[in-house]
DNA sequence: AAATAACTGAGTCCAATGGAAACAGTTTTG
DNA sequence: CAAAACTGTTTCCATTGGACTCAGTTATTT
């Protein structure tokens, strides 16, 4: 977890290191980009690097660690959220986090689990957090930016309408309700779609939430 | 894909088979509950079984697969939904696959990303569907079940907090607002305050969207 | 009843994986 | 200058998923 915050400290003996650790991140992006996390190992990496792959294990303790720092670099700086209207701003946020994720799919799946947290992936949770509005406890709001968040999650790795489709060829009967939602999505766009109504849904919610609550308190300011 | 809908032919050739699939998927599920989805090889499965571990691969493709089969009979049969209140029944449907996922936190990576789909899989989606308010298009009511199977993932990928209070302790300043609602998280319930924040956040925003519809229509049917 | 064809599980072999340990060469520090 | 620390390479290992072969078993066919 070291390496993820602290970089290289310089004046040492010995030789000059001939690669980066952001050099061997990037070489193992571009890797996972075209052939996916699967294709990312030591060797690979590597070799892509002009170097041997144990020459890497002087720069990162394992392979775990090259990932982590993948993710680091893969999802970038969170986006500046314009101020004022939050849902505006959270939406912004939520579409950035998704861009993101689609332009690196891997980075779902080096992303589940529980795992070292870099400075990158807290600027994200700190972005989202700073702008949702007032009314929350400090748990709630971390609550619905891990909603939001995991709506994100959920729509990109989308496990079904494909495999779905071709399961239901055979077995339409069994489930109907499926069958009946199916013949509609074939004419819409996407995931898009299912991106924003999830995302409005909750933010309905959330919006609820802070109204009701704000007009409790105006009912309790009168009141007492 | 067949595997996981059509059971073995009976009346063939040869010995008879000293295992079955189910068997099979039952040991490697006892091996990923107790020891990860990584313990899960061929050879450990086998192993487990008192057989080699090619003999496998006369009942499986590939390991691939294997994971397959264990989604299956890990998620089990969706529950049965009580009539009345969709609230009520879209909550235990989700109460009921978070309960799947904590006693096999394994599902969640093998859930991942496209695979072939399971019966049992499209149960459960059919149960969420059938049990979905009028007043959605098909397309809106696939999306809906997605955002609350999604949420059910996020709570049960729980990347963050004890990363990230790892982290925060030593950039605190970096992170005001990741820090203020830290602070108050230590406090409470764990997954489960979170998971029930999203998911009513989530039905309240769904209600809003059929009330809203309901209003709508009658409003039009009584002008037109 | 006998022959055949299909099937079984075991055994051997392979490439690729992540990683440990020892290596020779290079640079800074005493 | 010598020693210590660091570099990248080399060699080695256990484990992985899987292809292929082989002897043995059994239901079907003749």
């Amino acid at each position: 977890m070291d390496f993820l915050w602290q970089e290289r400290v310089e004046g040492r003996r010995g030789p000059k290191p001939a690669l980066t650790l952001d050099a061997i991140a990037d070489v193992a992006i571009v890797v996972a980009d075209a052939e996916g996390l699967a294709a990312v190992s030591m060797q690979r990496v590597a070799a892509d690097l002009g170097y041997t792959k144990m020459a890497l294990y002087r720069y990162l303790p394992g392979k775990s660690e090259l990932v982590a720092v993948m993710l680091e670099r893969g999802l970038g700086v969170p986006p500046e959220l314009p101020p004022g209207d939050w849902r505006a701003a959270l939406t912004l946020w939520a579409e950035s986090l998704i861009s993101a994720f689609v332009a690196h799919p891997w980075a779902l799946e080096a992303s589940a689990g529980s795992r070292p947290v870099g400075p990158r992936e807290l600027g994200w949770m700190e972005a989202a957090l700073s702008r949702l509005p007032d009314g929350l406890t400090g748990a709630e709001r971390m609550d619905a930016v891990a909603v939001v968040a995991g709506h994100v999650r959920s729509i990109v790795v989308q496990p079904g309408e494909s495999g779905m489709l071709a399961a239901l060829t055979e077995h339409a009967a069994r489930f109907p309700a499926i069958s009946a939602a199916l013949a509609d999505i074939a004419v819409r766009g996407g995931h898009d779609q299912a991106f924003r109504f999830g995302l409005e849904r909750i933010l309905d919610g959330l919006e609820r939430l802070v109204t009701q609550r704000k007009q409790a308190s105006v009912k309790d300011s009168r009141s007492g």
